[in-house]
DNA sequence: TTGTACGCGTTATCAT
DNA sequence: ATGATAACGCGTACAA
């Protein structure tokens, strides 16, 4: 039994080589003789030879390792994100390193400067919502490690892009809110300062103007996070006005779901009554009853393309220029959580 | 502008100091000046050093990263679970790389050769539905690479486990339904080979033994991935029969969900006509119509437990004699897809 | 065709 | 109180 695992030098030894010899069979060298290779790579194979990651990442100066920062995990539309970034990723030589920043600015930037100080050789990263400000991106931008954005926008940042065109899902949701006779649509934002929730708002109020229909503050409510308890007590409040709104276009599929859950309480028939519209298209959508109304996103392209865009500023190593900005088109998809005509 | 990163080297050019004295003034060694150790921590401070983690894992033999691998990261189940493994994990030295098998057996034992390249400090994993057999996760413990087992047993392997009465729950479940009157039960049942799988089934068939009733095979079926979709085709099955049950006890929510889907669509009244019951408590299930009696688990504790307990591993060092076992209690949460009395 | 020497960044040991 | 040296495992320029 040796010590340790298996190095070079072991099957030098055991090879009477030296272990530069077996690090060039390895590595299919052309001056090698085919004998000492084959015996090499046999004995290599044999021992369950691997290649000792840290001392080649020393050697490089590079972990080979990507770093993905998310908000969180639990909803099905980062899970799916990862996913698609793994898919990618995967298969080529590079790690993934994923972190999660609860949503806080703060743990954002812990995370970042962890990662850096990994040696990562790039990040993709999705900001939390309360992240204001982007030096601690610029200083991974400045040590070299390329930077790549996706879903949530960081408004100034100069790096790769991968977002959603929300305004236009917004705006589709909304104008069929309208075209489905809706006259009195209310609107459930995220949080602030998020871009996507400033885009979706952006929509709302567009489809509303462009349809010379009138903009009511009451009917706009911003929720705290995207969970389901988040959206209890905005709807609550949109119900309890007098003139109670016959549409809620949703920040997301969560919010929806509550404001269906709160409207049935009250005994409002949906989408009779109240025609309610989500954004995400989480897989749970179709089996909610009334199945709803959402606005679909491509979360799995969106991991991929981001990975890939990685990938790519890694192997060009080029200077940046240009950085890339890809804007997916949402589409809505009309359930029955919502008026047909 | 220095080359690549700051260096203990960079510092001590910098200070007229050796390499060896700036890093013992980083560590606060005793047998340091004041003024050195000061002026040392200030340029670090200032030229923002942060060791090389790669450097130290090849001095140490370790790579401060504890991998884990689970079946998928969508469902609420899983990224929940990976949540819990984050908080205990984060603050601690500890990286953490997780890593997605696919439910495939290859990829796992695939995913196992890398992180044991990786020289990993210790794996927790949750085993895909495929794995029978645990050669790779023994190698690693071989290798001194400690394996915590969460969810999902693997009979047989010595190790460390974290898991859940599946039998208990199940169990609960199938009692309760026939307590509240119902007299032909069906199971939709996991992919075969899964402990919970396995588990849940035979508290099923328990509960009716113990209650006198029969057991009939074609109340029994089994789904192939637990997504929505994969509840559908069973359900029909089950809902085709002549004589039609008047409850179903699911594998999971997913796939009780989409059983009452399809019972719906048949025309049934849930729960007049069936009561449909759950496993996994998701957050969603309180918001589907009707809401979804299913049996709760401590997903965010089973995660924390689990790190806690490789953390435990990895700082005793003690050569193992005895493995823990934890099994967590899970319990049933009737809500309105089930009768009462 | 193969071996030697060196360096990646760090720390522990042994000197001074 | 501080410096020099070796070692971790690897790849590569240079030498043979």
């Amino acid at each position: 039994m040796r010590k340790g695992r298996v190095t070079l030098k072991d099957i030098a030894v055991e090879l009477n080589l030296s272990p530069s010899t077996v690090s060039r069979a390895l590595h299919d060298h052309p001056a090698i003789g085919e004998g000492t290779k084959k015996a090499v790579k046999e004995l290599a194979a044999d021992l369950d030879y691997q290649p000792n990651p840290m001392a080649l990442g020393l050697l490089q100066k590079r972990s080979n390792t990507i770093g993905v920062i998310v908000p969180e995990i639990t909803s099905h539309f980062f899970s799916a994100i990862i996913t698609g970034i793994q898919d990618v990723v995967g298969p080529t030589r590079y790690n993934i390193m994923i972190c999660i920043s609860n949503e806080s600015f703060d743990e954002e930037v812990t995370l970042v400067k962890k990662l850096s100080g990994m040696r990562v050789d790039g990040i993709l990263v999705s900001p939390a919502s309360g992240t204001k400000t982007f030096e601690h991106f610029q200083n991974l931008q400045k040590n070299d490690i390329p930077v790549v954005v996706f879903d949530r926008d960081c408004p100034g940042l100069e790096s790769d892009k991968v977002l959603v065109d929300d305004y236009s899902g917004a705006f589709q949701a909304v104008e069929y809110l309208i075209g489905s006779g809706c006259k009195k649509i209310a609107h459930l934002g995220g949080p602030l300062n998020l871009s996507t929730t400033k885009h979706r708002m952006q929509g709302y109020l567009d489809a509303l103007e462009q349809n010379n229909m009138p903009i009511r503050n009451e009917y706009i409510h911003h929720v705290k996070g995207f969970s389901h308890e988040d959206g209890l007590k905005p709807t609550k409040r949109l119900l309890a006005l007098d003139d109670t709104p016959d549409a809620i276009f949703a920040i997301n599929d969560n919010i929806a779901t509550s404001a269906i859950h709160v409207a049935k309480k009250k005994g409002m028939r949906i989408p009779q009554d109240i025609s309610i519209v989500g954004f995400d298209d989480d897989p749970h959508s179709l089996y909610f009853s009334p199945s709803l109304s959402t606005v679909w996103q491509p979360v799995y392209s969106m991991g991929m393309l981001s990975a890939r865009i990685l990938l790519q500023r890694l192997k060009d190593k080029t200077p940046v220029e240009c950085f890339r900005k890809e804007v997916f088109k949402p589409e809505l998809v009309v359930r029955a959580s919502s008026k047909e005509d």
